[in-house]
DNA sequence: GTTAGCATGTAAGGAGTTACATGATTTT
DNA sequence: AAAATCATGTAACTCCTTACATGCTAAC
């Protein structure tokens, strides 16, 4: 999740880590923010692994002489673009998870449309199914529920409910904006 | 979390594990499963701390002679009960998060009414909060985001705006029909 | 008599958080 | 010159999952 984030922001504009944090909590509107003790390692581990360069703080010529702890700017490689465009086009299973799938949305501008059109499917899929056992749960010990967790089951009910006409809603404009057309930088 | 679930679901009638597996899932709604790996070492845990106690399988007069591995019964004893106790009359700022304040309103039905109210209006503050964050953050980005994380946004931001609602509708009838009175099991 | 479901457990690992430690830069 | 905020990093820990390993019991 963080990878994908990270790669996907880096490929926005160059960043440096503490930069990529706030606009990581920006990203998903506050609902993940992301501590430092796991973006730094995760930025040492994407570095390690060639998919972002790291900018070491060079001296400005008339800047403070040595040994500042500055900035590190981290910018995609090759590597890392390519990497992040199979991340992005991938659509297995995980992509439709609750953490996944936010991530996924967010670099949709990012993403092939028709890959786009498979993840939201597949969200949606995932949801209903969580819908309808939630649904039958409720049938079968819905009686014996106290007050207060009928409700907790109600409103997640109907959070999930809401959430399948959400994205109904966008498959729907995606089908009719981009019908037979796939967004490819490079066409075969 | 699992903890008080554990407790929780104990305190109504002694189960075994596999069984609290079960009716865990159904407690919070598929919202959570809860694997073996994490249920069993937990079991072991509340047993040594003395919260809860595990009756071996002892052979039935009538039964299988040696060695089953067959169900072991827990059950919660008198420190149990207390810590529990404390447990749900917790109202610091972890009640409020969102793992934790599903699992408190599950056990609502043991709660105090004060302190039921308390958690309702400590858990509106906190997802006030959020819903407010999220409207800034909307406010000062909002144009420059592109279609699908602001779709994102907007969803996330409606989300958290109807538990609000729902919350203030759980106070609301809280207040209505317990207005003055505590449900204690002892009153002082 | 074999599949399905009941039942208990362990080892390894993932994906983060908290708390801490340090230092640079900007604002008051 | 103090305080706030920017900026980077590590160590320990939390809490859970996955994959595995084992064995019992009921149903077909």
């Amino acid at each position: 999740m963080l990878e994908i984030a990270v790669l996907g922001l880096l490929n926005e504009s160059p960043m440096h880590g503490y930069e990529l944090r706030k606009r990581l909590a920006g990203l998903l509107g506050t609902l993940r923010a992301f501590s430092y003790g796991s973006l730094y390692p995760t930025l040492r581990r994407l570095s390690e692994a060639g998919w972002i360069s790291e900018e070491e703080p060079l001296d400005l010529p008339s800047g403070p002489p040595r040994s500042r702890r500055g900035k590190r700017v981290y910018r995609l490689t090759a590597e890392g673009k390519e990497h992040l465009a199979d991340l992005l086009s991938d659509v297995g299973p995980e992509a439709f998870d609750d953490e996944n799938f936010g991530a996924r949305l967010a670099f949709f501008a990012q993403t092939r449309s028709d890959v786009r059109l498979q993840v939201l499917e597949g969200r949606r899929r995932r949801v209903e199914e969580k819908r309808d056992g939630m649904r039958s749960a409720l049938a079968r010990t819905g009686e014996r529920l106290d007050r207060y967790t009928a409700e907790l089951h109600r409103h997640g009910l109907e959070s999930v409910d809401r959430e399948v006409r959400w994205l109904t809603e966008l498959i729907e404009s995606e089908r009719t904006n981009a019908p037979h057309k796939t967004n490819t930088k490079e066409e075969p």
